[in-house]
DNA sequence: CTGCTAGCATA
DNA sequence: GTATGCTAGCAGA
């Protein structure tokens, strides 16, 4: 018969920690562990040729148990940071020796080895688990022994008998009497093995031990009696479940070769020496094996739709399918410019196809004919009614778009699923495949090959395309199977992702499309000037240097900074090398001439080098607009992002940057309207923290960082110097970003200690903000996770690190997310209430940029005055805070002038 | 040709 | 002190 073996991960990551010296590398990384467990996986792999195996870990969260009983595994001590720091790498060994990895959420290891092994039997496969824990032997029968590779104990059902003198079908009644202090399950007081063991030889099983519960005497019998109401719990909570519905099937745990470059450099890394030279060895002499071939899924169930046969079968599934994974293949990365190669589909797990339209290669076989398929499936893909999920549909629908398709119908986006629960883990679907799902998918560089050798998707051959397209169908249908019920059970994630970020999507797939018009003459004579200033700088430069320079070389220039002209190192970088940044040559100009000429420089070189001579290269050929992408789940505080160009990050400070921001322009007969929001983040912190002075200082409309200044500086608002509301200023803006009294010193630039007095002032007159960002870092450190008003939550899993700069950073990022994060929120409340009343309304005005606190339209002359008058009320009105929302609107012919 | 560092634009 | 994305230079393929 076949072997299953399975190794219990967590119980033998927790034992080797504990058994193990405390082994280090050189730079501090614990490692102990981590050899223990993989010495038993390479032990394990010499004793038994197994044709499936899997090492299964606890995932990490709440389980059903919980569920059943709060107090599960409740006073298990938090994980030590040295063993947490352990987890990952080990990860990426066990993948590396070959070894799928199962990491399930909800459940613990114990229940998807006993799903396995149960599986397993169904098949006629036998099964071993490798395991430290004796709750296992629960599993024992003809077919499946355990094996505890520490000990080189072995447990068949005899050896159960043996052990714990009963048969592995009792184990569970065993273990409800004697409990387990490990987990928190309370047994029968001062009933031991040994007692339990008796009374189950005597009564045969836990309910006749209760049905004759009367007869025991003494004080066990007492303690019996008391405990009878707990038993059945009990019993549930040390029963291995064994009839999960596991996202995998035992053809998924097939061996995967060693990745023996990936091992060299994890024990290079890790110090592992001796493992090393063998790896070392092992390579040399057979070549690694590409890692597509340590791709296995299940790809019987996958087609290529070849012909009007197939084709009319896969119409017929998908319009009847209750809900269909859909995903794009396509000539390119530009959402507005990506043409159709392919399209997969999947209506159920397992089951997938992909239909080619457009490859192109010598010997290409027939494909259907693109335009009358497409015109075929336009149908389904327009139907709002015909129910699709993908993953970043945003881009599918852009690239239908092209070919005159609207996608409608989206009912769930996977990669939004991932974001609202876990914002701050990789969203790509192979990680989420990885992470959801245990299972490893073909990477699209195995596909296309990489860097100058990468291939068009149309030039890969339908039959490996099929491969992957169908496989990302299917998995994108398994992670939404999987990660679907994690926010069914959190309502207010739920509403975040259902009623704010999937339509959110709809209304950034909209802006995209819109995109901006840019004044590009006025762009290229920007250019032409800041040309001409830095060769006149360089020029300077180079004078007063006394030799010929790369300006732009920070390298160079702290060559001749601080080497031939001997000026004095302000600081370093993190590379060891004497910074050149903005603030060491602003005040290295205080004494000397070079570094002002630099700074002029740098300021020209980055706005024509980032800004005038990108720009105009941005613009789309067909739409003569510059179209921008939004992340949508890039942030990890629920912001969104910009790229391909960035249109978020157009100078605004200075007056040659403004220039910039002027050649973003309406069309003739319409305006640019700009509204942002005023002090949002300060408002949110008033709003969070309740405090009654900040509240106050808000509701009276006063200008906030002249009310701070008069309270820190104990003056009348009045009286407020210049100076003392720059450093009010930077005051509100550190205690959004969790400052310190350092970080706080060096904005402002006095000494540390004035900086405490300041704070220590700050906090006297504002207590409320004192008290929340206490609670805010308690709120870190007790649930691991922080929210925004809206109840996004934000993970700070280093919030406990036993590195205190990771773990403070942490603390400033739990300070920062919720005012940033609610911000988001509501930004994003507000796109939407602004679009649907632009759809209601049937106006012409167009949404083209957010910028996290501002919202750029386009407006037709005619409806300038009604959408200046609503954006305040539609803005302002998304939220009822404890402190009013305030918006400002300008006008004007370009985004400076709206301002 | 790719990946990294330093530097800097925005909120 | 928070959150991003893009550019030039440069080292190692």
């Amino acid at each position: 018969m076949p072997l299953l073996l399975l190794v219990d991960g967590s119980s033998y990551l927790y034992r080797a920690f504990h058994a193990l010296p405390d082994l280090r590398t050189a730079s501090g990384q614990p490692t102990g562990a981590i050899k223990g467990v993989v010495s038993m996986l390479r032990k394990l792999e010499s004793d038994y040729k197994a044709d499936y195996r899997a090492v299964v870990f606890d995932a990490k969260g709440k389980t059903f148990r919980d569920d059943w009983f709060p107090d599960y595994k409740a006073h298990r001590p938090p994980m030590p940071d040295e063993l947490a720091a352990q987890i990952e790498p080990l990860h990426e060994c066990v993948r590396a020796e070959g070894w799928p990895l199962l990491m399930i959420d909800g459940v613990e290891a114990d229940d998807v080895i006993g799903t396995l092994a149960r599986e397993a039997a169904e098949q006629r496969v036998d099964c071993v688990v490798s395991t430290g824990d004796k709750d296992l032997a629960q599993l024992v029968n003809a077919h499946v022994k355990l094996v505890n590779t520490m000990s080189n104990e072995v447990l068949d059902e005899a050896g159960v008998v043996e052990k714990f003198g009963v048969p592995p079908s009792r184990i569970v009644d065993y273990l409800a009497l004697v409990g387990d202090a490990v987990d928190n399950v309370p047994g029968v007081a001062k009933v031991g093995p040994k007692t339990a063991a008796k009374w189950l030889a005597q009564y045969g099983s836990l309910d006749e031990i209760v049905a004759h519960a009367g007869e025991i005497g003494g004080a066990v019998g007492e303690n019996l009696r008391a405990h009878l109401d707990f038993l059945p719990l009990g019993r549930r909570l040390v029963t291995v479940a064994c009839d999960l519905a596991l996202p995998l099937q035992l053809a998924d745990l097939a061996p995967r070769p060693h990745d023996g470059a990936k091992l060299a450099e994890l024990y290079d890394r890790l110090g592992f020496k001796s493992w090393l030279q063998s790896v070392r060895g092992a390579q040399a002499a057979a070549p690694a094996v590409p890692k597509s071939a340590a791709v296995k899924n299940a790809t019987d169930g996958y087609e290529a739709i070849l012909d009007e046969a197939a084709l009319v079968r896969w119409l017929a599934k998908i319009e009847a399918a209750p809900l269909t994974s859909l995903d794009t293949e396509t000539t390119g990365l530009d959402p507005m410019q990506a043409q159709l190669v392919g399209i997969s589909f999947a209506t159920e797990t397992g089951a997938a196809a992909y239909l080619p339209l457009a490859h192109r290669y010598a010997g290409v076989p027939p494909q259907l004919t693109f335009d009358g398929t497409l015109a075929k499936l336009k149908p389904w893909l327009e139907s709002p009614d015909r129910k699709k999920v993908g993953q970043h549909l945003k881009y599918d629908r852009h690239v239908f778009a092209n070919h005159g398709v609207e996608l409608r119908g989206i009912q769930d986006d996977t990669l939004l699923e991932s974001y609202v629960l876990e914002s701050d883990k990789p969203h790509d679907l192979g990680s989420l495949a990885e992470r959801h799902l245990g299972l490893k998918s073909i990477s699209y560089d195995d596909v296309t090959g990489k860097g100058a050798k990468r291939i068009s998707f149309a030039e890969v051959p339908i039959e490996k395309a099929a491969e992957y397209a169908a496989e990302d169908a299917d998995l994108t249908l398994r992670v939404h199977e999987a990660l679907a019920p994690r926010l069914a059970e959190a309502p207010q994630l739920d509403a975040l992702y259902r009623e704010l970020e999937l339509p959110v999507a709809e209304v950034l797939y909209r802006m995209e499309r819109n995109g901006v018009l840019i004044d590009v003459f006025s762009l290229a004579q920007q250019s032409e000037e800041l040309g001409r200033k830095m060769l006149a700088l360089e020029a300077e430069a180079q004078q007063l240097a006394g030799q010929p320079f790369n300006l732009s070389s920070p390298k160079q220039l702290g060559e001749i900074l601080f080497g031939q002209l001997g000026l004095p190192v302000v600081k370093k970088t993190p590379g060891g090398a004497p910074s050149t940044d903005e603030e060491v040559l602003e005040k290295l100009a205080e004494d000397f001439p070079l570094p002002r000429k630099i700074l002029d420089y740098r300021g020209v070189a980055k706005l024509k080098n980032t800004y005038t001579d990108k720009l105009p290269l941005m613009v789309n050929r067909q739409t003569g607009r510059v179209h921008t992408s939004y992340g949508q789940a890039v942030a990890v505080t629920g912001r969104l992002s910009s790229n391909d160009p960035n249109l978020q990050n157009i100078p605004i400070r200075t007056a040659e940057g403004r220039r910039i921001r002027s050649a973003f322009i309406a069309p003739a007969g319409h305006a640019l309207v700009s509204a942002d929001y005023s002090q949002i983040e300060l408002r949110i912190m008033a709003h969070l923290s309740g405090d009654a002075r900040l509240l106050d200082a808000f509701a009276r409309g006063e200008d906030i960082h002249r009310a701070t200044a008069a309270e820190v500086f104990g003056v009348t608002p009045l009286e407020v110097a210049p100076e003392q509301r720059r450093a009010a200023k930077a005051i509100n803006f550190g205690l959004i970003y969790g400052m310190s009294a350092f970080g706080l010193a060096k904005q402002i630039n006095v000494e540390r200690s004035a900086a405490q007095a300041y704070m220590d002032r700050y906090f006297a007159r504002y207590p409320g903000v004192a008290r929340y960002m206490e609670e805010t870092r308690a709120q870190a450190r007790d649930k691991g996770y922080v929210e925004t008003a809206f109840g996004r939550r934000l993970w700070l899993p280093e919030i406990k690190s036993g590195v205190a700069a990771r773990r403070q950073g942490a603390e400033r990022a739990a300070i920062n997310a919720p005012m940033q994060g609610t911000a988001a929120d509501l930004i994003k409340r507000a796109m939407l209430a602004v679009q649907a009343w632009l759809d209601q309304r049937q106006l012409a005005t167009k949404l083209i940029l957010q910028v996290h606190d501002e919202l750029v339209l386009e407006v037709p002359d005619g409806e300038i005055a009604g959408v200046r008058e609503q954006l305040p009320k539609l803005m302002g009105g998304v939220a009822t805070l404890a402190v009013p929302l305030i918006v400002e609107v300008g006008v004007g012919p370009n985004w400076d002038s709206a301002h």
